[in-house]
RNA sequence: GGGCACAUAGCUCAGUGGUAGAGCGUCUCGUUGACAUCGAGAAGGCCAGAGGUUCGAUACCUCUUGUGCCCACCA
């Protein structure tokens, strides 16, 4: 009868054994790339996207410490020497909103009751706990981080980063202070870029005017006091009596006004009358419209959303409240034509406070995407050094010249599609939370520099900064730059930045953006862009539909490993995934079946004492080796649901059903050759298939192989990748 | 308005120029020595529709329909 390996009678828990695995691999101290042994040479790194310190980790974020550990667990058994450097995102304007909420909601106050300083200790108190949180899920998903070089965008080094690459910038003449008509969030009280605007589809009236000798169209009419210019296409014969320029007295709201006719191409005849007019301090288009045409606006809604004297009775009234009032005024007046009911249209709204976006013409800072200045150094493809080019030219090269691979490809299109409107980008911000705009002012002088200037009377600007400007520093500010240091000249550019499609324009680009102006190089070689993970019916997990999956949970029922899995097999790249409990359970099955055949195996005799000498036991060798080679085509093509979905099948149903089901009546027989053989092709077929998984799923193949006795045996984490070449 | 995807077994999805695969589910049978967190087997698909290219199309091209997403936004 076999001899019992006692440690594998019992079924497989994660539970007990995971932790103590993480430790091992901790203190073993190979997750920092300087303790690597000698066989690893040549660099590869990986930049964790950092985190928002908002609260916890989520199923997304699961997928995402998944595949990333699998690529750098594989790359470091194939001899590479891995860096995954891990690190959280302060988030600015995330968490900022978050803690206002918490103050408003269990403690009746505001930011503005407890101040600058005050609110800024709870907002780091907040964040330091949701760092520690995090930090501990990253470690539970087997994660294999160096925490030794663990970031913040918030921290010390980081905010040094930020102040140079603004002064940098600013000196190159791309960071620059305009007044110009920004996205003005009411309800946040700050400004907002054009990316953080969520379109909302709503039924409004529309109503049509008449304004002197026109009808016009307008579904805001409490903006329309200062309308003093009456918009028409040149080429509408219906007005062609007009002439651009020309003024006619109309009454209005609050009584007569001068009105000028203008002649503009970008009005649409077929919309409403064809007749507009416009309101330039509160619209983009109308803003654009004026600059052409040199046109004066005026204000005529402060930041909270109210009216400004210029409204005359209204004024202080709500643009809501006020409509209503107003359009019964010019109703009274007989000038209201009629009201379309039925008007639907897209409101922008902000992603974070939800309020209606105001546009405002204020004074902020901007980096300039259109302006050409001379890069000094650039070794992207299409742009020498010494060149004039522009930072949307920099975007648009390094992924058109192939230097940055962005996966699935069909994401290279929508990229470029998004550089072509591509506006300035606004990066001030007015919250508290976040790097400061490192610039002072005193009277009229305007001081930049990474330390504060000297003498009396300055003051620094209250705004700051977005918070995608930190992060788009993330791939080598987290590697010592500014500082040229070992680590950023060995890992800059990283191998892949792998993230979710959601934020290719937030923060790939910009990164792309930052590393290119910077440092003259793109921050990654490749992007691969991992889909949303949604609920069985594919719904977005939410917390008012109550389908949350939390990895946590999972990690507690299932174990990592099994959770991992779930995230994987079944998720190609850039598709959403949808995952259920169900699934979940299925793999944590799996990794049963797995450590039933490790059990199986030894408890059988098979050591690595034994060889193989049947020509049939070599067959299997060989059918193993074809199964290494096409896990690791799948993994180096980043199809990593194929390569796990290829071994799973072969460990499950052809390994346990068929191998070993085959090996019984050989090892019970009398054949002490075919029995010795046997063994030996178990053996390695076992260890083989250890190895295989290990990236997958780390903690039950560690555990595994440390209950196996093998000469020169490390940690499995760093043990030899079974194929050596595809 | 512009663009990008997707449509394959009940469900979730692979896939390839040579008339289809997996997992889960369903059904039947089996099994006290690795594992019931199991095994063997079965049923189940005009590969969305139409046309074209080809000796041959689920796969390549065009159109149609349906679904999802992104961008822009017209007062």
């Amino acid at each position: 009868m076999p001899e019992k390996t006692g440690k594998f009678n019992f079924p497989y828990d994660p539970k007990k054994v995971e932790h103590e695995i993480y430790t091992r691999w901790e203190k073993s101290g190979f997750f920092n790339p300087d303790n690597l042994p000698q066989r690893h040479t040549e660099p590869y790194s990986i930049v964790l996207p950092p985190p928002n310190v908002t609260g916890t980790l989520h199923m997304g974020h699961a997928a995402m410490l998944a595949i990333e550990d699998i690529l750098i667990r594989f790359e470091r058994m194939r001899g590479k020497r891995t860096l995954w450097l891990p690190g959280t995102d302060h988030a600015a304007i995330a968490t900022q909103s978050k803690v206002e909420e918490i103050l408003s909601k269990k403690e009746k106050t505001t930011r503005h009751a407890l101040g600058r300083e005050a609110f800024l200790k709870r907002v780091n108190e907040f964040a330091q706990e949701s760092h520690d949180t995090i930090v501990s899920q990253v470690k539970k998903m087997g994660s294999s981080v160096d925490w030794s070089r663990e970031a913040y965008t918030l921290d010390e080094a980081r905010h040094h980063a930020v102040y140079v690459a603004f002064k940098k910038m600013y000196d190159a003449g791309l960071i620059s202070q305009g007044k110009r008509i920004v996205n003005w969030d009411p309800k946040g009280q700050t400004v907002i870029s054009d990316d953080e605007i969520i379109y909302m589809e709503e039924k409004a009236k529309f109503y049509y005017f008449t304004y002197g000798p026109f009808t016009i169209g307008t579904a805001r009419p409490e903006t329309k006091f200062a309308d003093k210019y009456v918009v028409i296409h040149p080429d509408d014969v219906r007005y062609a009596e007009y002439e651009h320029g020309q003024t006619l007295e109309v009454e209005w709201i609050n009584g007569p006004i001068t009105a000028t006719v203008i002649k503009d191409a970008s009005v649409n005849p077929e919309f409403g009358t064809g007749a507009m007019t416009i309101t330039p301090w509160h619209s983009a288009v109308d803003f654009e419209m004026a600059e052409r045409h040199g046109l004066k606006g005026e204000r005529i809604i402060d930041t909270y959303g109210k009216l400004l004297p210029i409204a005359g009775e209204f004024t202080g009234m709500k643009i809501k409240d006020a409509r209503e009032k107003i359009v019964e005024k010019l109703a009274a007046k007989g000038l209201l034509v009629k009201a379309d009911e039925n008007y639907v249209h897209n409101v922008a709204t902000a992603e974070r406070t939800g309020a209606v976006i105001e546009p405002q013409v204020m004074k902020q800072w901007f980096v300039a995407v259109t302006k050409e200045f001379t890069i000094p150094y650039s070794e992207i493809p299409g742009i020498l050094s010494g060149s004039r080019t522009t930072l949307k030219d920099i975007m648009r090269k390094a992924v058109e010249s192939g230097a940055t691979r962005i996966m699935p490809e069909r994401f290279e299109k929508v990229y470029f599609h998004w550089i072509d409107n591509l506006r300035d980008w606004c990066i001030s911000r007015q919250i508290w939370f976040g790097h400061r705009i490192p610039v002072w002012y005193r009277g009229n002088e305007i001081y930049c520099d990474v330390i504060p200037p000297e003498g009396e009377g300055w003051e620094q600007d209250p705004d700051t900064l977005d918070t995608w400007f930190s992060s788009g520093l993330w791939t080598f500010s987290t590697l010592g730059w500014p500082e040229h240091t070992k680590d950023l000249v060995a890992y800059h550019p990283t191998a892949v930045l792998e993230t979710g499609y959601d934020i290719l324009f937030f923060w790939v680009a910009r990164m792309v953006l930052m590393s290119g102006f910077h440092l003259g190089t793109v921050p990654f070689k490749n992007v691969y862009l991992h889909g949303l993970v949604r609920d069985e019916k594919g719904r977005k997990m939410s917390k008012s539909l109550g389908n949350i999956i939390d990895p946590v949970d999972m990690i507690e029922k299932y174990g990592a490993d099994a959770t991992r899995l779930s995230l994987i097999i079944g998720a190609a790249p850039g598709n959403d995934t949808k995952l259920s409990e169900e699934r979940v359970r299925g793999y944590k099955h799996f990794a049963n079946k797995i450590w039933n055949i490790a059990r199986f195996v030894l408890e059988n005799g098979a050591s690595a004492d034994n060889v193989i000498t049947q020509e049939e036991d070599k067959k299997l060798i060989e059918e193993f080796d074809a199964v290494a080679r096409r896990t690791t085509a799948h993994i180096e093509a980043f199809r990593l649901d194929l390569a796990a979905d290829a071994l799973y099948h072969f460990v499950w149903h052809r390994f346990a059903d068929i191998l070993i089901e085959e090996s019984k009546p050989i090892l019970r027989g009398d054949d002490a050759n075919a029995k010795h053989s046997r063994r030996a092709a178990l053996f390695a077929l076992l260890v083989g298939s250890l190895k295989l998984l290990h990236p997958f799923m780390p903690f039950i193949t560690e555990e595994i192989y440390a209950g196996i006795s093998l000469p020169d045996k490390k940690l499995l984490m760093i043990e030899e990748w079974p194929a050596k070449q595809t």
